[in-house]
DNA sequence: GTCTATAAATAGATAGAC
DNA sequence: GTCTATCTATTTATAGAC
């Protein structure tokens, strides 16, 4: 397949523009993430992403565009992973368990979604569009289906959902939210109580849920 | 004692002041916890309180000043109501079920404190000072000191003071910061799962610390 | 696609009269 | 203590050259 000149000087370019959309998608979530939607600054993304600021309008419409898709990529990120968790196995602790680490994963490979989710939670889901509220109600599903499943399988107790979805997502979020305050309070010579591992909050709350879930101590 | 009318009205504009600064505060404390410390107006927080602006400066330095303000009342608050409930009775079971009752009521009294807490820790704690740090320490040193008396008392199993916090804090916070929120997408026909009472999530909160600490079924 | 310069609006803060 | 008018800085967004 012949290329003219033309056409891999266009190429070189769209993968030019690609690669600072990605740079400017990047900064701009460490920047909402770091000082919310209102305290986002566009210039401080342009400079962070080492790209003129003019281009952030030639790559999204607006500030609140570019933030409204940074939700719906994390939302449906999440949703997709806590999905697979959902038909991983067929034993329902080990998907409850898989549901926990995938949480736990998603917010590890996107730091800036702890944050971002509690920051939408205290704003009421002022910038939340339709499609990013669909996956959010996904994320709820994949655990009701969970539940249910077991529930049916005479494995676990009828718990709601909403009420161990609490149990789980809230102490994950509190802990990989926190880190950097974290950190911060020790730097400052403030006893943070010992710290703790990301495995053994994972673990911690995988136990929390199945002693929900089985009655027993797990 | 008698009183000059000089003295009379100096006492009523005195009382009218400091109403008009509680309703400054309030206002504030909604706006804040609605928009967070960037997304909040002046202008909006002096018409919400029936305050002209200008009040704002003759009560407050600045709006981080009284932001500052609004959170060291909040910590304070929580760090008294905490530290009472690990004063309360003597049964470490009883004291870690008043902890979280403590949280819950708080939440309820000041609504805004779910979300601010929640917004301060995704800013990792830029607007806390050391007044405010220092209650936050009190909370965690609270609950830390109920763990270490059950443990000593043969009651409870060593666990993470932080693990711990984060699953009690993290499902509440939760759950209160998000009332809002599950109203709204309930209004908009998203099926929220079955919706959850109070009670119920202290009740299952209780619960959950107690099984970890006591390493059964509560 | 990229950049400079600038328009346009918003919002924190204050001076000064009463 | 309270209010009006205004100053000033910041910041989103765009026009237009290259």
């Amino acid at each position: 397949m012949r290329k003219t000149a033309a056409r891999r000087t266009r190429r070189r370019q769209e993968d030019r523009s690609a690669a600072s959309r990605e740079r400017l998608f990047k900064a701009a979530a460490g920047e909402f993430a770091a000082r919310g939607f209102a305290g986002a600054n566009i210039d401080r993304i342009a400079r962070a992403a080492r790209v003129n600021k003019a281009m952030i309008y030639y790559h999204f419409a607006s500030k609140a565009a570019l933030y409204r898709e940074i939700l719906r990529d994390m939302f449906e990120a999440v949703a997709l992973r806590v999905t697979e968790a959902a038909h991983a196995s067929t034993d329902p602790g080990d998907k409850v368990r898989a549901f926990v680490e995938a949480i736990a994963v998603e917010a590890e490979a996107r730091p800036h979604f702890p944050p971002i989710w509690f920051r939408e939670i205290a704003e009421n889901g002022a910038h939340l569009d339709g499609a990013t509220v669909g996956h959010m109600s996904r994320i709820l599903e994949a655990l009701g289906s969970i539940l249910r499943e077991g529930a049916d399988a005479g494995r676990f107790q009828p718990v709601n959902t909403l009420l161990l979805h609490a149990g789980i997502v809230g102490p994950l979020l509190l802990y990989f939210a926190s880190d950097q305050l974290r950190r911060r309070l020790a730097r400052g010579g403030i006893p943070v109580a010992s710290s703790v591992s990301r495995d053994e909050v994972v673990a911690h709350v995988q136990r929390l849920a199945l002693m929900t879930l089985e009655g027993r101590t797990a």
